[in-house]
DNA sequence: CTGAATTTTCAAAATATATTGAAAGATTTG
DNA sequence: CAAATCTTTCAATATATTTTGAAAATTCAG
């Protein structure tokens, strides 16, 4: 398979996975276009080889640096600004986890702990099956944070190993 | 805080986390009400709770038991059917993301196994950069694939201990 | 087998989300 | 500082997804 089409069919994919689990296809391939990239590309490039509008480039490109998983590069002499993708896989799994527990799944439990308290009788089936249900799920969450943080340190030891290996 | 108060909160923010994870808002309400209904809802009890149309409500119902976490309930004596939602909220975890890797993560996975051999010079930076990206992509994958089975085995065993206390 | 009760289907309508493009805002250069 | 270049914004438009509701299909009791 040649370069360019295998290029294409990774960006075409990428898409298709993002948009199934929340992030739009626009990002998810604008972020794809980037990681396969061999140098920093521009807006230009990218509006080029994607077909998209300017602005929609643009915002992507911005909720992508925002989300710490793309980063801005100057390259002295030109006035236009470049991007270039993580290219830490892991990192780059673990910064969009964490930016979404944070966005989605912490709002959640607020609300979980606002109702976990119900009056009335607790050996009422109702309520009963309520309360039981809800701890249930923050118990769950609590198990889903305590991995978060795991794969964190995780990463955190990738990172020290990596850098180890730079100084052998 | 009431009781119903507390059901319709839940019902709420269930369905907004699920539409954020690319499960539509329905789907994830009619989730939400049979997790903490205290006994089996009917289509109607779920329609007339949660608003929504006859169709919305039969569909959603549908694609739940085929994830296998909400199933089919017969009361004797009443033609209608009725449905009740796994409580054991872990089991409901590991079958959400079995269900969504088998739709989402293995074709994407198979993507790359078809992309990762291109043609050409592998000093090339072009080429080094996009196959060590698909190589890394990969290689998480598989860690995610471990993860999966790990957790499944750790249901298997909560499972096993709930049924051990029984016996107690 | 009949007909009433219930479930399923699916085209049309409603809603929600993403994209465009041009104007406004910044930034840099000479 | 004026002009050129580049970036950002956002209302309008386009696209995609979800929901409805009524008709068709199925199920079941008598």
């Amino acid at each position: 398979m040649k370069l360019s089409e295998a290029k294409q069919q990774f960006i075409q994919s990428w898409g298709v996975l993002g948009s199934q689990w929340g992030i739009n296809r626009s990002m998810a391939q604008v972020h794809a276009i980037l990681l396969v990239a061999s140098k920093p590309l521009s807006t230009d490039d990218i509006m080029e080889q994607l077909n998209i509008s300017r602005g929609n480039a643009n915002m992507n490109i911005r909720d992508l640096i925002d989300w710490g998983i793309v980063e801005k590069v100057i390259i002295p002499g030109d006035r236009k600004e470049y991007f270039s993708a993580d290219k830490d896989i892991w990192r780059v799994a673990t910064r969009i986890m964490y930016q979404r527990k944070k966005k989605e799944l912490d709002p959640m439990l607020k609300v979980l702990n606002q109702i976990s308290d119900v009056e009335g009788d607790k050996r009422n089936a109702d309520i009963k099956a309520f309360t039981e249900t809800v701890d249930s799920i923050k118990r769950l969450a609590g198990h889903a944070d305590k991995a978060m943080e795991m794969m964190i340190k995780a990463e955190e030891n990738w990172f020290l190993n990596s850098f180890m290996k730079l100084l052998k």
